[in-house]
DNA sequence: ATGCATGAGCC
DNA sequence: GCTCATGCATA
């Protein structure tokens, strides 16, 4: 009586699934880390595990339209896989356990970051050398800088702007 | 939940 | 050197 349509690209939709899918995952008392780490266990061809930001980001729908396509069957087959466990009360949820830590973060003040905005506003996509310059005024490493505006216009792009705007 | 970062792929 | 998907570290 239909065709099988997996390609639903409708935004509405995707933000019922997310929606959905936390509620849900909740209601299995599943954390966006177990869900990550269980989503390696479904042995889909290409898919693996994910990091708690990403499965975080999904539910706030905080990734671009393509990414959110691309992750919701997935996240399905997790979903459905996971309910069907716990019915049976057979298997148990996966959780997983790994300690490693290392990495450190640039943090930038508030008032150079508030001077990037408005550079962002007037110019999303300052040259080499523009972004030289503003980092020698913010005294800043350029590389952040420039990493600053990439991560900038890819916010722009995401389904939901997370915090301000 | 979100900021800064990495790496693959593209040009 | 950018975009894009993704993640570690942290607020």
């Amino acid at each position: 009586m239909s065709c099988i349509n997996d390609v639903e690209s409708d935004p509405r939709e995707l933000e019922a699934f997310a929606e959905r899918f936390k509620q849900r995952r909740i209601k299995l008392g599943v954390t966006q880390a177990d869900v990550g780490a269980a989503l390696a266990n479904l042995k889909i061809p290409g898919v693996g595990s994910l990091s708690q930001s990403t499965i975080c980001r999904f539910e706030s729908l905080t990734l671009s339209h393509n990414n959110m396509i691309a992750l919701k069957p997935v996240l399905q087959a997790w979903l459905e896989e996971a309910e069907a466990a716990y019915r049976e009360k057979n298997s148990k949820p996966e959780l997983f356990n790994g300690s490693e830590r290392k990495r450190k973060r640039t943090s930038i003040a508030a008032p150079e970051k508030r001077s990037l905005e408005a550079y962002f506003s007037i110019q999303p996509r300052p040259s080499s050398e523009k972004i030289a310059a503003i980092a020698e005024k913010l005294d800043l490493k350029k590389n952040v800088v420039r990493v600053w505006f990439c991560n900038q216009r890819q916010k722009q792009k995401r389904m939901k702007y997370s915090a301000v705007h």
